[in-house]
DNA sequence: CAGGTCATCACCCGAACGGGTGATTGCGCG
DNA sequence: CGCGCAATCACCCGTTCGGGTGATGACCTG
């Protein structure tokens, strides 16, 4: 959200510096009479460059902000908020008894949440739900 | 490789279109008699254009290779090529069966290969070793 | 209220995993 | 050549994991 109010910023700045560059063009082809080719070759490389700036801003915000916990897989998936929890530690390579401490809960219900876990996922076991996981873009 | 290899050429192709481009608006600017504002302002927004699409394609081939499965670390933990491909499996969710019907060898050889991971990454299991193994760029 | 979902816990059992020891082969290095 | 190291395989033993079933209470929704 910061981001891209940043870069909106950012881009109407950059916009309204081409317009006065534009203002100083025409001035220099009146009062100075540049030769036209020139000053299109100072506006082709001045736009080039503001257009690589923006597109890697565009890029930058498009690509690092791009792990929110989506929770679109999530609900399809069906997983419910404790199983992501129960994922989200299980990635971090705690056992299930590490898992169950951290939630204060017995480690039967851990077992209980990995196995429901391991049917939405499809998978058979940890390392593979891990993967998928992450496949999914469901962990960090 | 390949990807670097058609920027380039991309890159060529945009430049050699730009000239033409100029080469048009000097047509336009000595036979139509077009108003200089508008040419710039059409020189303005394709090289703006072209700006974004070239920073757009620099930027992607700059973040796309950026890990290298760094020796660096490998080397400095002592991780042998054949614990580094046992690894590599381990990370893909295999188990350990699996992981030594595709390295052709028997099982009770990946489990003395990944004993000697887990000591070398300072773990007590797989998953711990898939967590510790991506923090250190370890695994794609 | 009945039905569904979620979270919780329990038990059992087979499979997988982790740790340790020991052994053999091949390869490079001093 | 002798030494170390990587790679390979074997055996044993205890722990962990995975799957199945069953059960309870809380909550929401029609």
């Amino acid at each position: 959200m910061k981001q891209s109010r940043g870069l909106i910023w950012l881009y109407g700045l950059a916009l309204a510096l081409g317009a006065l560059v534009l203002q100083w063009l025409d001035y220099l082809y009146t009062v100075r009479r540049f030769s036209t080719e020139i000053g299109i070759v100072i506006v082709a490389a001045l736009f080039t460059a503001l257009g690589i700036w923006t597109g890697n801003r565009l890029t930058r915000s498009r690509i690092a902000p791009d792990f929110e916990k989506n929770t679109q897989a999530l609900s399809a998936l069906g997983i419910s908020e404790r199983e992501d929890q129960v994922l989200e530690l299980l990635a971090k390579g705690l056992t299930n008894q590490q898992i169950a401490d951290h939630l204060f809960v017995s480690l039967n219900t851990i077992k209980t949440h990995l196995s429901h876990l391991y049917q939405k996922l499809e998978v058979s076991n940890r390392t593979q739900a891990i993967h998928k996981a992450r496949a999914l873009r469901l962990i960090a």
